[in-house]
DNA sequence: AACCTCATGTAACACGTTACATGATTAT
DNA sequence: ATAATCATGTAACGTGTTACATGAGGTT
């Protein structure tokens, strides 16, 4: 029972949009789902030359040196369908910054706030760059395509938003509270 | 140069906080940080015993059939605020749902609805689910654990009210415009 | 000439899960 | 006694990253 191999399914994706090269994948993937999806090329390229054997996927131009790409296929197409509709299983979370803020009591002082700035300063810098894809993809011609990709950036957008907002609670909490074990400083 | 191997530091983190056998380690890792971590025994005992080896846990009556614990040692200790202090690299995202999403238009009609209304439902669940874990932690004394607590229980209550309110509005932005391809309906 | 970016690929390794095997306690 | 839960451990496997090697093409 093969588990998740999703790599396939981000890369057939991309490719359902336009021909690209490899390189053009990850930077396309990186682009658009930047903090949501990822791939390395010791990923890509293996499995794009797999996609190629099983006939999911051509070259554009073979043998050229320049202007190939790969071209998503008829098979591809229906393979992408058939993997985005099975069920799957959201990957294990693992946030190590949390873990960190859990056992804080063992950083170095002051470490946690600082680690709360650092997110805030992240959270904002998000808040930012979602704004200008937001913008772009505004112009996309309207269609269940265009609110897709809307709904996507907006996820991000509620989850920056949150972040912003936790961390300047939990920011403020702390500087409330600056001792350990109880309130020798007033 | 060791990656991340985060294991050692949740494990030493839950041993600082009480003895445990490696099945209460994993419970107790599951318990309380959930959403944002997770252990399988088959990373836990391996690294026990290392941990051991190294000692930096020990058992509590070795050799006991019964009653036997793993216990931090002041090694231990030391080496949890010395993994805690270091630098780390947030652990690159990957969200399925997102990935589906974004190509939706490739899904069987009517999934994308159905992903974001099991989405609303995971998030109402995790909410109340939060509300008793925030209910005991505030039995706790007061004090910077008890805050750090509360921060790490608050992070989990906003990103469900995060996700709650993205699959609502998405969802409803879906729902207005059920045609493919532009404005059929009105 | 030197350099940067685009581009492809591989090999070694780290990490973590899953499945399996095994047995001790405790509850019914 | 039977079953459920607690408890420990290993082996195989899949997945993904990192680092390295290589080269084309264009720019300064």
């Amino acid at each position: 029972m093969a588990r998740t191999a999703q790599t396939d399914v981000a890369i057939l994706g991309a490719l359902s949009i336009a021909p690209m090269t490899g390189y053009e994948v990850r930077a396309a993937i990186g682009d658009v789902l930047g903090d949501f999806w990822h791939e390395s090329f010791g990923q890509i390229y293996p499995t794009l030359a797999r996609l190629e054997a099983s006939g999911a996927v051509r070259r554009t131009a073979p043998g050229r040196t320049s202007g190939s790409r790969f071209e998503i296929t008829p098979v591809g197409l229906q393979q992408l369908r058939d993997r985005l509709a099975e069920p799957f299983s959201p990957s294990p979370a693992r946030n190590p910054l949390l873990l960190r803020l859990f056992f804080g009591d063992n950083l170095p002082p002051g470490r946690a706030e600082e680690l709360l700035g650092d997110e805030i300063a992240r959270a904002e810098r998000a808040l930012a760059r979602y704004g200008q894809i937001r913008a772009d993809i505004e112009q996309e011609p309207s269609g269940r395509d265009r609110t897709l990709h809307l709904i996507t950036v907006g996820f991000g957008e509620q989850h920056a938003r949150a972040h912003l907002q936790w961390a300047r609670e939990s920011l403020a909490a702390l500087t409330v509270r600056p001792t350990t074990g109880g309130g020798a400083h007033a």
